[in-house]
DNA sequence: CGGATATGTATTGTATACAACCAACCGGCG
DNA sequence: CGCCGGTTGGTTGTATACAATACATATCCG
């Protein structure tokens, strides 16, 4: 019962994430009406809703682009999302039930399942991390504050990267969720925010560090 | 040359805010169609523009609403404008060229002069007071940071009790802002960062008290 | 009388046709 | 050779028709 409109929309989101589209490359609601096998009245409203979220742009004439994302840009998005998840994080501790720690703990445990897997296991990882901040953005118990954060989770490059993250950022990552289940667990409002900020900052690098390395071994083959 | 899709946008957006369409009534894509000379098409993109703003809701079904604000929403969309206009200011007193200082100057006089008026023209302080606002947000240079304090700035309810405030709460407004041109003067980030946090809960108080103030008004018309 | 179900009406979803528009290309002219 | 203006191919804007869906009301059965 999926309405063209949405599948449209998820359609076109992910092969901008997965980089099938890439970016600064135009968009015609055309092409994108032919690919998705749907009339352009959908792919319209799609652009739409992917425009709010800054994953495509338009021009001053209207024509859509992929947006594509400096270092600058995405240094940006986390400096952003550090303050308001970390503002999340405190809302929820000073709010959470005791049934929503318990489903943190296990998604935890999740987490830690996927990344002590020989060869760790990024996907679920990358699944089971959306859902834990999730649980926490939903005691936080802000419409507003989920419809910001909503448009910086997602984030082209990075979603690229993640699969090369090395086991030890992994790890690290399991061990702040960790002190932040301490922190809800007590109700400890700033604490739980240091705690996330430090988490998302950290995040940033893990991403940088692995974003240069990359970036130096497209060099390598570029000029090898 | 406008064309018929920001028209409409520009139209029904000022009928929320001016509260022609009321809080919770149902929007149907025809009627506004009619309303606003165009066809369905516009509208529909209207729509999804201002959904995103969360002046209007949609509900499982995909019907319209207009957002109803409780007073809670209203605490919380401050709450996060004060965090988010705050690391604006900081951001901004860190890169802030002089002539945009003496831009933001210039158009705090005109805030002055507005507010000494007799009566004081509330219009042009609000406008004005929009465009001292829109200058820090371009000298902070973060593009994501102004779409999310886009999707927070307009609010029904405080555009329309804005011509209650009392010439007190405008002076003070005023002020405030001196305060803030004296940071950004120094460049002291941390300065502007508070400042401006302190301007925002201000502005919170200042719409509680008048809102508290019409409300009673509303109920003593309802019972007597 | 209550509740489920059918039916009609209102509303949204999608496709398509056509109009307006922009951008790049080409040819002529200074 | 460079600039200007028209022309053309492609892209978006808008209207409209029709299909699918949801809501409300009425109707029928237990």
């Amino acid at each position: 019962m999926s309405k063209a409109c949405d599948r449209a929309y998820a359609q076109i989101r992910s092969m901008i994430l997965s980089g099938a589209l890439s970016a600064g490359e135009q968009l015609s609601e055309e092409g994108l009406a032919e690919r998705c096998g749907v009339s352009r009245t959908p792919i319209r409203d799609a652009l739409r809703r992917l425009e709010g979220e800054l994953l495509v742009k338009r021009s001053g004439t209207q024509r859509t682009f992929v947006a594509d994302w400096s270092l600058d840009d995405v240094a940006d998005a986390f400096e952003l999302r550090a303050m308001l998840e970390g503002h999340a994080a405190r809302r929820a501790a000073e709010r959470m039930s005791e049934t929503l720690v318990q489903r943190l703990r296990a998604t935890n445990q999740a987490i830690g399942a996927a990344v002590r897997a020989d060869p760790p296991d990024v996907e679920a990882f990358l699944d089971r991390n959306r859902e834990f901040h999730a649980i926490i953005l939903q005691a936080a118990a802000s419409p507003r504050l989920s419809a910001l954060l909503g448009t910086l989770i997602e984030q082209p490059v990075v979603w690229r990267t993640a699969h090369h993250y090395g086991r030890e950022a992994l790890l690290r990552s399991f061990g702040e969720h960790d002190e932040l289940l301490a922190a809800f667990a007590r109700r400890d409002g700033a604490w739980a925010e240091a705690v996330m900020a430090a988490h998302i900052r950290r995040a940033y690098h893990a991403y940088a560090d692995a974003h240069a390395g990359l970036a130096a071994i497209d060099r390598q083959v570029a000029h090898g």
